[in-house]
DNA sequence: CTGTTAGCGCCTTCAT
DNA sequence: ATGAAGGCGCTAACAG
């Protein structure tokens, strides 16, 4: 095939080789009713051509443009990776494509705000993952209309659907995993409060802890902004509480990383000296030492479900039915980084 | 602000109550000389109409969509992520959009390929991170005559820019670390054939093995798909040998998730019994105990590069300049998985 | 500086 | 089943 600068064949194009009309062309590319011959004299005329659909032209006058914006937070860790795949990957076989941002605060102002990004591209709807700060950018795309899906939680007042896991379950069975195995001092790293997500994993270790009569000290939940560090020094604080905890619960990929990597530095030895059950680092749990155990969330589902309610919204603009609020089971992957304590 | 399914103001709108004609709003939008007043009136009727520029009807108009596509390769790893988000980040501060798309060869045939998908929605030109099967997408692209970059490496034989770690360097340094220590049996874990990036590692490698004299046993070099499994059973194989390597050097962030699960399951001690540098993990490197050694992409600087070169290329579409083949340098981030040897 | 006009590629009546 | 005509929102001539 050789390199041409052409501009693209058109419509116009195909009607120069097959004499037939441009309506009856745009008949065939919308699966309507053509003639069998008609049909193969513009097969071959699009092949002859190297003909391909302009989206945008159709989207002009359709008013749709078969696109979604997908919104990253500010932080980034393995999950939105996998998200951002895992959306492409079901809306692309329902011919949507993805028009990915990420709401980094960089320095430049100057700079177009993400959202506005997409919505000066008419996108038909937002699938966003929002950090603390971005909940204002999602709630000016539900003000003008087109359907907003969040992954992972729902800002307070969002009128969105939503995908996530089931924050408040996790919470609960990684907490009883620790208690199973005999620790009733236990300790907890979870975000800064706001976030759903990481409020509903603690609200789960403390049921847990509650009912099986297990009492928190103050100092043995830290809270600490999402990332590695601010984890690390807050699981050395922990490390370093008056009565230390027997076993940690980090609520978060982050904060996890910074977890273990505090264990490290304190030389303690992890599943031994301390118990650590982790959050999201599947990898990470295989290059620890003990492995580590993690509850880790059905990344490739949340993915594929919030697409899925997106793909619906759009079929069906009209519907009126209520916001959905899916909240899906992960699983713990056990390793051996919780010890049995036998008093 | 109150929720409206009203379609997008357009031109018309601001026309109705500014009374101005169509080409002078455009002219506003674009940037051209309007006088004072008109210019008030169009700022206030926009923001009353809350309008935002119907950016794909622009596109039809200019020929142009002010969009680039990025082609994510069938596999995934968090440098990807990095990569994506680096270029967008990049990208919108011009004002361009990015659509991604994974290669993913998914089971279902009907779904439209991905290259397909972005030619069809006309992006100005497409960042691609190949896998070994994903080049012929990229060379219909080429073909058609957008400019395409690659990032990671360069499929041979395809007509575009790329950007890159210098792979031979760092195959180099890594190994002079381990050389550098006191090593002389050696170990190499790489991908398949065919990818120039993994192949530019190994030369590094055996580079650095020829200039210190020492010799590399054929059983030593261990070829593998990317993939975690694969690395893992690769450095199993590479610890069973008749003479085990005393240090390993990973190629790649998958096979290095695998060896070090894999020296973990022999019970063998990290930096004691076996040293080992690893690729692109900086997080991994963190929770490991000891803390690995490993070299690390310069990622945020190469999706940077990689976003400015298209982003020159848009702009001088007619330039006829040859291709540039950027090799960006990394480093070496010492942990204390590398043990020194004393003879 | 502003307005008029035509048309980008496609889809949708409405006839035939 | 096909064709003719108009228009989606915007921009590029050109004229004033």
């Amino acid at each position: 095939m050789s390199k041409s600068t052409r501009s693209p064949a058109t419509y116009k194009d195909i009607q120069r080789l097959t004499g037939l009309s441009l309506a009856t062309i745009s008949k065939y590319y919308n699966g309507r009713n053509v003639l069998a011959s008609n049909r193969e004299a513009i097969e071959a005329a699009a092949a002859e051509l190297n003909y391909r659909p302009n989206a945008f032209a159709s989207s002009l006058r359709r008013g749709v443009t078969r696109t979604v914006g997908v919104l990253l937070p500010s932080f980034q860790n393995p999950f939105h990776l996998e998200i951002v795949v895992g959306i492409e990957k079901y809306l692309r076989t329902h011919g949507i494509g993805v028009l990915v941002t990420s709401n980094e605060q960089d320095g430049t102002p100057s700079s177009v705000n993400a959202v506005e990004l997409l919505l000066s591209r008419r996108v038909d709807g937002i699938i966003g993952v929002p950090a603390l700060s971005d909940s204002s950018a999602l709630a000016t795309a539900v003000s003008i209309g087109i359907p907003v899906v969040t992954v992972d939680w729902l800002p307070s007042g969002l009128d969105a659907d939503s995908v996530s896991l089931d924050n408040v379950q996790a919470g609960k069975v990684a907490t009883q995993h620790l208690i199973d195995h005999g620790h009733r001092t236990l300790g907890a790293l979870v975000g800064e409060e706001g976030m759903w997500s990481l409020q509903g994993r603690l609200d789960g270790f403390l049921a847990a802890a509650r009912a099986a009569g297990v009492t928190i000290a103050d100092d043995h939940i830290q809270r600490a902004p999402i990332n590695v560090d601010y984890g690390y020094a807050a699981m050395m604080r922990l490390l370093a509480a008056e009565t230390r905890p027997t076993a940690v619960f980090a609520g978060n990929y982050d904060l996890t990383v910074g977890a273990v990597a505090a264990v490290n530095d304190s030389g303690l030895r992890l599943g031994h000296d301390i118990s650590l059950v982790g959050f999201d680092s599947v990898e990470l749990a295989k290059v620890t030492s003990p492995k580590l155990t993690v509850y880790v969330q059905p990344v490739e589902q949340i993915a594929t479900e919030a697409a899925r309610i997106m793909n619906a919204r759009l079929d069906d603009p009209d519907s009126t039915t209520s916001h959905v609020m899916l909240e899906l089971p992960g699983h713990l992957q056990i390793g051996a980084s919780v010890r049995r304590l036998t008093d």
